[in-house]
DNA sequence: AAAATATATACCAGATTTGACATAATATCA
DNA sequence: TGATATTATGTCAAATCTGGTATATATTTT
């Protein structure tokens, strides 16, 4: 479909989706999902490779434990944003983290 | 500085910051912003590279002409989260996006 | 130069995210 | 086992982000 017929059906008022849509996730928010995964894993072997607690490494990180917890979690509540913040808070470099993200 | 101080510190209500800051953006902090800049700059030769304007593309995206010129901005209002997700939505794959945030 | 396109900026209400506290659940150790 | 340490979950106010509208500015076309 061609960017004029979608402007023209948009402007018509029609949800103008892209087929490539499988329960309610498009790729984007898969590949999203995908990488919060990947994170979390490396962000607790980060922390027990520090030998740190999730008390200690939340001090570290600036936040609370419950919230880094979630993170740990890749919680529905936590950014992927958040998530890289606290990774490299803990110390990891950007080489880690897209090794990290390419799993 | 151990742990177990950083937690003693804490409780007596002290912030303890770490020292590598710089004019208030911590390591983290500058690492993120230097990838929403490479990520504004692939998204825009993105776009240009499919032939759409940014009112097209917000289209594709999902969303409003003025929220995607601020994603091509990496304005303040945008998260990395958002800046992933319309990359992903023209197109562009996951070994493009490690590439972008490699740079 | 005027009209038409395209991009940028201001603003705001609603949605989401965050930090923090409280507390529960689980693991570790004396 | 009981005490202690660690991790998980629920809740919520404040902060941040998002989509959208309106409008301004800039660029291109005729």
């Amino acid at each position: 479909m061609d960017k004029l017929k979608k402007e023209r059906l948009q402007k018509m008022g029609w949800k103008v989706g892209d087929v490539d849509e499988f329960l309610g996730l498009s790729h984007a928010e898969m590949a999203i999902v995908e990488m919060k995964v990947a994170l979390a894993k490396a962000l607790v072997a980060k922390r027990k490779s520090l030998g740190e607690t999730q008390v200690s490494a939340a001090i570290i990180a600036k936040t609370s434990q419950s919230r880094y917890a979630k993170v740990e979690h890749a919680d529905s509540s936590v950014s992927l944003e958040l998530m890289i913040k606290m990774f490299f808070a803990l110390g990891a470099t950007k080489k880690e983290l897209l090794k990290t993200l390419s799993a």
